[in-house]
DNA sequence: TTGAAAGCGGTACCAT
DNA sequence: ATGGTACCGCTTTCAA
């Protein structure tokens, strides 16, 4: 038997105190301390009262392990996340942690090492935790990951990604429709030499933000665009681009699958090409992270809010914890085009917002008209 | 007593193996299971062997639930941090987690709510987990949240941040010396009328800062810099900045004490007073985040490089986790001035980098000349 | 090397 | 309303 520190004068630990300790202190049993401690228990207000204050005289404070081994709830949710330096995904984490936080949950990270993007957080590490749930942000995630945290009962929210079967629930921007939106707004623009830079090529945020972009050009009677994957990461999308531009016929219109690749084609497009970006190139993202609105930035971008976008799965989470047969869901939280300087404007279908931003509201669809 | 699920046919919740499950399977007692999952504790390696594979067919991952209720060792940290809007937060984080996750160290999640940077993380909260320890990213810390961390006997480390009372450990950039550099070089470019933005008030960085920019300030013989308070807050430091450049003599060169509202600062100038950063007035940062570096921001800026500083608080918490006898630590991680486009450039005293990056080196100290 | 058994700090059922 | 007690799932003596 471990000895309490009491017993050996010189221990230097300090042990917590218990709900024994209380109970003595308090001269009552241990249920009716464990009773006080709880919303609603039966408890006689006297008790109570006594128990608290001895619970706050000896500093007391029921262990969540130990609470957690009986209740067999954690109130654990494993958040993973990778590439930390996108605003975006630093916002999309913010505000995750603090939803999950007003519902009484703790967010236990498992980050993924920088590039190595492909990495599954460790499944093993996660479900030893024996958390509640799993939020992924913007991580990608394999079948027999989610295969495994199903078969252990543990409910999986992919927030900002969607998988291939659909069995995980999901909570998404509007990909599809916000690059249709742009394509829409860059053919009203009169370009000419569409381009498309996609991300991780197994993102779905990036195939669907591709195949959007891609029809629509394909219907406005446009060419098709021409194509780089920047990998999400900030090196690789300048190498992409710095590629692109030296063709030949460089493009003259390029959406970047998210603000953070944009952020380098800005940089690449100004820097090693002297390019007037919105007026010789126009380059737009999406996210509408925090650095397009900088001035210098002025990045054109479709939004995807943050924090709805972590109220739903917030929300999500809720709801299958409190009824676990409940079906995965998949949500699509609508953004809008945020026009500024990055690109080149349209004649017609701007709107501007009681604050002051504009948006790009569209009106009749133009179709391309060739040189 | 409660039932086990497979009581009820209908019950939902699967319940995750348990050791007794794997003992049974591998027709071995519980010790010989536990033993089995141990780093060298001895069992006989066919022992071993069928407990593996007995674990391995039921899915068996231990508990670190009731682990740490035995071990009274939960390998958590909590880490608590605010505005991780701020890049340089983010990445801080991001460098954070990872280095806790190498030493086998979890990261407990406590988010701070947005603007109200003022509140204390919930100690309540954070002791309740039994964490090992406490990392707090640039969020204040009252003396009673340290004095209860010490007497529960967690340690505490800061980051970015110093407490007034040395007894809480702490890694920090280089703050006093950073800033001095900025004024010499401020004062080497020429520059007439200085000031000063200033973060949170109570900020411990924004103290020292503002400290060593004064200080060096008046040793070259230059006036007594400007001050106003931006809050670390990219809406109070525009009005700030607002007010300051508004001024019938406004300053011509503007230290922030972050880069966050260095970037505040350099939207106002050039969109509400249509200034040339870098010429008209100079603006310069500290932290050196991500952002600084791109184009159309390129933010001069004294660095604190987020992997090092991180690495130092894991070795630190790692060092009294192994020796909780081991005192408090202050630990200064060097950094340099990293020259960019938004300050007038010195006549001399620059240095190019191999990687290309241009840095002041300084020199001789040049003084103040009046006009 | 192995197994029995006593905890770890709570919760919840039961009877009083 | 209260106390007794049997767990929760694992670790750690201790004896065999």
């Amino acid at each position: 038997m471990p000895r309490r520190d009491t017993d050996q004068p010189g221990a230097r630990v300090p042990r917590p105190p218990t709900i024994a300790d209380v109970a003595a202190a308090a001269g009552v049993s241990r249920s009716a301390v464990s009773r006080s401690f709880t919303e609603g228990a039966s408890a006689a207000p006297g008790t109570r009262a006594k128990v608290l204050a001895a619970a706050a005289s000896l500093g007391y404070r029921p262990s969540a392990i130990a609470r957690s081994l009986t209740t067999r709830r954690s109130h654990l949710v494993a958040v993973s996340t990778v590439r930390l330096e996108n605003g975006f995904n630093a916002s999309l984490l913010q505000a995750l942690a603090l939803g999950l936080d007003a519902i009484g949950l703790r967010t236990l990270l498992f980050p993924i090492a920088g590039t190595s993007a492909d990495a599954d957080p460790s499944l093993d590490e996660i479900l030893r935790h024996r958390v509640d749930a799993v939020a992924l942000l913007a991580t990608r995630l394999s079948s027999r990951f989610s295969a495994q945290c199903a078969s252990a009962g543990v409910p999986v929210v992919l927030i900002n990604r969607t998988a291939r079967d659909g069995a995980t629930s999901s909570v998404t921007g509007d990909n599809v429709g916000g690059a249709r939106r742009i394509a829409e707004f860059l053919v009203a623009g009169g370009h000419r030499r569409f381009a498309f830079l996609a991300g991780v090529e197994d993102s779905s945020n990036s195939r669907d933000r591709e195949r959007g972009f891609a029809d629509a050009l394909r219907e406005a009677g446009g060419p098709a665009p021409l194509r780089a994957a920047g990998r999400f990461d900030r090196v690789a999308s300048s190498k992409a681009v710095r590629r692109m531009l030296a063709a030949p016929e460089p493009p003259d219109a390029l959406f970047c699958a998210n603000d953070h690749m944009a952020l380098a084609a800005i940089d690449v497009a100004r820097r090693e090409f002297n390019l007037a970006v919105g007026h010789q190139i126009s380059i737009v993202g999406f996210d509408d992270a925090p650095t397009a609105a900088l001035s210098g930035i002025d990045l054109t971008s479709f939004s995807q809010p943050p924090e709805a976008m972590a109220g739903r799965a917030v929300a999500a989470l809720a709801a299958v914890l409190a009824d676990p047969a409940r079906p995965a869901v998949h949500e699509t939280v609508a953004g809008e085009l945020v026009v500024r300087g990055s690109a080149r404007l349209p004649a017609a279908g701007l709107a501007t917002t009681t604050d002051g931003r504009r948006l790009w509201v569209g009106g009749a669809v133009s179709s391309f008209r060739a040189p």
